[in-house]
DNA sequence: GATGAATGAGTTTTCATTCAT
DNA sequence: TATGAATGAAAACTCATTCAT
């Protein structure tokens, strides 16, 4: 309420969209609260329940589940693609860089009830989810790679978007079970790749 | 039971207990040839359709659609339980056995259309068929780790039980992606099994 | 129940294609009596209560909705089918067969409420519907086209499609409103195929 | 119009007048180009976002569908009751001066993708759009099949309202199917009103 | 007046599972 | 025992229409 000082149509445009902006926010609220609860494959009515909006409004922000599930985790995939060069300036090797950057990675996908599993999923309407992920992080996870390739501490002959599919991979359904850590075994794949002296 | 000779209605027993077995095998035939064509979560009409029978024999037989899969990959899993002691005499050395090993399970999941999915889906429904699997395999890994252990050739501190769960999981989706190659990303991992010297 | 002497197997199995049976005859009747209140557009669901069955009935017999209305209908458009090449044996003139047949064909779609819209969509769904009616009756128009051709009464440039295809458009609606007979534009029409002496 | 730098209410009424109906033409415009891209069912959606206006404004000034699509057509569809009389003046005869009216109604029809189909659908929401037809051209079409019938050219059991909604039932669906030329049939419908001398 | 966000009924389709014959 | 017909819950998705701003 710094500045409220519009008229005429202005204020109603600025509401209107101020309005939706609130209501975008709650959206994303109840979809992450569902997805912690029911996982991303969550039923698009339960999601709409819980917002407390008809399931029409859930179609409008956001046309397909993956970019809900985009939006949902936008801010955590964009702080993981930022911290890549970061860490690789400032952690001692650049296979240290790696590792704490996979970790980095690895929070993100642990905590996401279900996400991982979907990230390997087929499914076409998971598209754009693929994508996104894919052209965010690949790249990122490459110039990691590159850099230990580079410095002679690891083999040279994988792939970014490979490794990351595996990491991927082992995070699925590690949330629900306590006697199994993605996190170590993550670990022994980036210990794997260091090349043996 | 060595002897059920029976007599007067027994020959028609036995008989129908033959015909009972030979139909087992036609069921478990169309499982697996179905299984391979559409993955392990194949509508239970296909397969009962494959097999010329009626779905209700298909649900007498094995009740839960994990008895079938069970059923239908049990001798493999015999074979992958039975190779485990066998590698660990024969193999140079105990790490070398695991390898081997864990290169068995490997060629049997990947093969197998979805059923790595479904070894780490929290589905209730697949309880029967987690706790086979675990059962029947997870001592053979286990010995197999304790002697690589036993010998100093890697860290001690991992259970087979995750180790095998972290394999399954490389495994998912493998057959589908070309750029994907699951057996290298387990070899990592067992190369990082290894202790540093 | 002439002859109910089945025993064994044979009876169950004689005695469900029995029922089976039954139940499709209560389906197409349903079928029919909703088409008639509400169209054959009707929601399958409505079809479904009205037959007292669950939806997925209606499915596994007409896996979809032209199949189903094919079915209503078979055996009134064989009948017309049929009729053809017999009211060319026995009608005074070819002309007079084709005026009488397409009277036929005219009673079967303005008795059909909603049919002969249905016909001229083009939505893909009812592609094998249009396919049938084609199929089945083109044929036989094109036999009654062509005699009253050959004996000089009409003009030969018309092709039984487009004049089926004419009669069908006439008769959309023509249950609904008094004001409208389509029987007798479709007169006009197969007089106007007449030439000018 | 020429100058629309108003201030005082005076002149702002005017302008808003007059920015209300160019407002309006942009809607017209907007609506005649989804209708002949989608057909006159098309989205309201979607001619809101080609007008670059939103729903509402769609709906203020168009409360129904059929006022929007009577809107869009009235000037053909009053160039055609206009041209009725006109016709009749100079054709050779009255059944020539019909045979060319209902001609140019056919391109009417024929040209406006969906719309024939919608002036028969029993649809309670185009009641409007129903009456405005008949209202406008039935008149015009009894008057030259009273001048044709009066010359004893054709025969004089025939409404305009019949002969009008039997030609547009003819013209459903013609601009889609390549096979059925509309203009054709309609040719011989009107063949098919002369007398037979 | 204009906007466009929200609503939610309505329809289709698929399959696991049961159970009468 | 075997059969396969029947069931019906589930889920996605679309759009006409309303109404707060």
């Amino acid at each position: 309420m710094v500045n409220d000082s519009d008229k005429g149509t202005g204020r109603a445009a600025r509401s209107k969209r101020t309005d939706a902006r609130r209501n975008e926010q709650t959206l994303l609220d109840a979809a992450a609260a569902v997805f912690v609860a029911s996982g991303v494959e969550a039923p698009v009515r339960d999601i709409a329940a819980r917002a407390g909006v008809g399931m029409g409004t859930i179609y409008r922000h956001f046309p397909t589940r993956a970019d809900l599930i985009i939006a949902v985790y936008r801010h955590q995939v964009e702080a993981c693609a930022e911290a890549g060069p970061a860490l690789l300036a400032s952690s001692g090797t650049p296979h240290a860089a790696l590792g704490q950057w996979i970790n980095l990675f690895v929070d993100f996908l642990v905590t996401k009830h279900g996400l991982a599993a979907v990230l390997q999923s087929d499914n076409a309407g998971f598209d754009t989810l693929h994508a996104y992920f894919l052209d965010r992080l690949v790249p990122v996870c490459t110039q990691l790679l590159d850099a230990a390739a580079a410095s002679g501490e690891i083999r040279s002959d994988l792939e970014a978007y490979e490794l990351m599919r595996g990491v991927g991979n082992l995070c699925i359904g590690a949330e629900s079970d306590p006697r199994y850590d993605a996190r170590r075994l993550v670990e022994l794949l980036i210990a794997g790749l260091r090349r043996p002296n």
